[in-house]
DNA sequence: TGTTAGCACTCTCATGTTTTGAGTGCTAAA
DNA sequence: TTTAGCACTCAAAACATGAGAGTGCTAACA
């Protein structure tokens, strides 16, 4: 195993790798008064610490900078339960007033984030899958056109606009919505097309003319692609990092992030809690040389969404880590106040 | 005034450096069958040119490059009424099933138009100041919680999650709903702050008791930030453009994206029609080098969007004007379709 | 036995120099 | 008026050089 010392060496190499994305020498080690020892003496750990593989050279002579390895042990081992002050209570702040939108809660969120540290973020919506209908209700705006508008137990709310088939008068509508609430409140989302196809069709059958022209944009209208939606913060701040002084770097890394799909399932497969993906340790070719953050929140009711930030692999983890805990509980707090019971 | 020859030759010199982005020699032209002169001759009408103000040079012996006063002749007189066929009808495909989502037709457009030219494309939403009210729904989704949804007559609808007041009861908030829809129906989004507080607080006050403290909520509901959306397609094409090959450029460019309501400034100020905007006739300094093209939609009744393209000022002006056009159209075709009358 | 000073060596990076090639302007001939 | 020819210019690529920061190793030291 290692030495105190070499723990302690590797902490300071690391601590500084991370403040100056300079590859960090003896000599200059030496000198600040941190590590009480000569240059030689460090340089006879740095070596062992780099046989060890915790360290890497970017070419024969020059100084060391962390490896993978290196950052791994750094964020499992070396990050002591530093808690992030500021910066908390972003979200407390939007929702004392009563308010609570789900869509600014988010945003504001990720852009909090980003900008505290410098990095991007991205944050996933909440699955939909448990969540149930609460209401739909259907407005004609005119003769030819309506907005069916859907409201979940969660508050969210859908919505479409549609021009309405010929033949189709205000009665009929008015049944419509009456036959959909009956049958569809308190169905999960998922289950809509289905409910629709079985129950919903025939009822219609009876009680409304025409039915059978009109019944495939019913379902259409209802069947929404139940994309899971992103919030991204501080896009062009991954710009800043030195890491990104390339134009392929930054093509690549842009490109990605408008892969959308990609980028969910990237973050989903992400269990609870707080985990960090380092360099390779991340599937997805694009960010193998970056390290990539994520936690989940929940809203009651065991849906959960996701955090993430990504950033070099030369990232503050002390810093992020804990702001990224207390970030997530902030949403789970103030996410939870507003999900009503299943009904 | 330039002779034909001389328009012939800068015609043919802008066309070549919209597709190479390479200065433009003598030597290279007059070896292409385009034009049947030598290369001395062509040297020396682009002289002229340059004289003129129609073309550069990068140094002293390097080829030609247009100027902006030459893009803008190339634009104002040698760009003849093209066509662009491709890409037409992309908004008719999303329609025809009946459906007409508002934000998800803009982000289509968005994106056809950034894919089909290879720049980024913003589009930018409605001025809603003529949106009238159509009807004004509260649906309480807890004890504490509820859900506001306001639609207008074009269909877009608004809404909010918020707790409630302690003391408000489910009969208060069906009272409270009456007073609203009576009062707000008709009357423009703008004016709702205004007519809360005239109307709706007196007539709260006479029949719901425990008032004075839910007032406040009502109006911070319904005061939404009257934000103008904007909706981008393409934001990473602007990389491939070879003029993108400089990391800082980048930086600014991404900057600007990021500060939306100076982008919402940039494009607002256009008139109707189509307007080229070409290097420094751009008045945000980050542009200055590019050129933008805007082009407004409509939606019945007089409100209006913008329609932007962003690229070098190396831009493919044939293509991309022709295109804007056509994709305008469509927009305002698609849109009027399901504007109502104001009622 | 662990630590340190000293020295030769290596590699990058910034700087300066040379070469090449594409392009121009000008002159004189067709 | 057009064109061929030639001297000249400049940017960019290729190459050369030196300084600086860093290493590894050896030998001396506590």
């Amino acid at each position: 195993m290692l030495t105190d010392r070499q723990l302690m060496i590797l902490q300071v190499i690391i601590d500084d790798f991370i403040e100056s994305a300079k590859p960090v020498g003896s000599r200059a080690l030496s000198k600040k008064d941190t590590l009480p020892y000569s240059a030689a003496t460090i340089r006879n750990e740095m070596a062992d610490l780099e046989e060890l593989g915790f360290l890497e050279k970017t070419h024969t002579s020059s100084g060391r900078v962390p490896s993978e390895k290196g950052y791994r042990y750094y964020v499992d081992h070396l990050i002591g339960p530093e808690i992030y002050q500021h910066g908390l209570g972003i979200i407390e702040r939007l929702t004392n007033n009563g308010i609570y939108e789900f869509e600014q809660i988010v945003q504001t969120a990720a852009e909090a984030l980003s900008k505290l540290t410098n990095y991007t973020s991205i944050i996933l919506g909440p699955e939909m899958f448990e969540t149930t209908v609460k209401q739909i209700q259907v407005l004609a705006l005119s003769d030819q056109s309506a907005v069916a508008i859907l409201v979940t137990n969660t508050g969210h709310v859908e919505h479409r606009s549609f021009t309405l088939p010929k033949g189709v008068s205000s009665s009929d509508l008015e049944k419509l919505v009456n036959i959909l609430n009956n049958r569809l409140q308190g169905i999960p989302l998922y289950r809509i097309p289905e409910v629709i196809q079985n129950e919903v069709a025939s009822l219609m059958m009876k009680y409304m003319n025409g039915v059978d022209s009109s019944l495939n944009w019913i379902r259409t209208l209802f069947t929404q692609e139940q994309a899971v939606k992103l919030y991204f913060g501080g896009k062009a701040n991954i710009l800043m990092q030195p890491e990104f002084n390339d134009v392929d770097r930054i093509r690549s890394f842009y490109s990605l992030m408008e892969r959308e799909d990609e980028i969910v399932n990237l973050l989903k497969n992400s269990n609870q809690g707080i985990k960090v993906s380092i360099g390779h340790e991340n599937e997805v070719e694009e960010i193998k040389d970056l390290s990539l953050i994520t936690a989940s929140y929940h809203i009651g009711g065991g849906q959960m969404g996701t955090i993430a930030l990504i950033g070099p692999t030369r990232m503050e983890y002390k810093k992020v880590l804990s702001l990224m805990e207390s970030i997530s509980k902030e949403m789970t707090g103030a996410m939870g106040k507003w999900y009503s019971d299943k009904s």
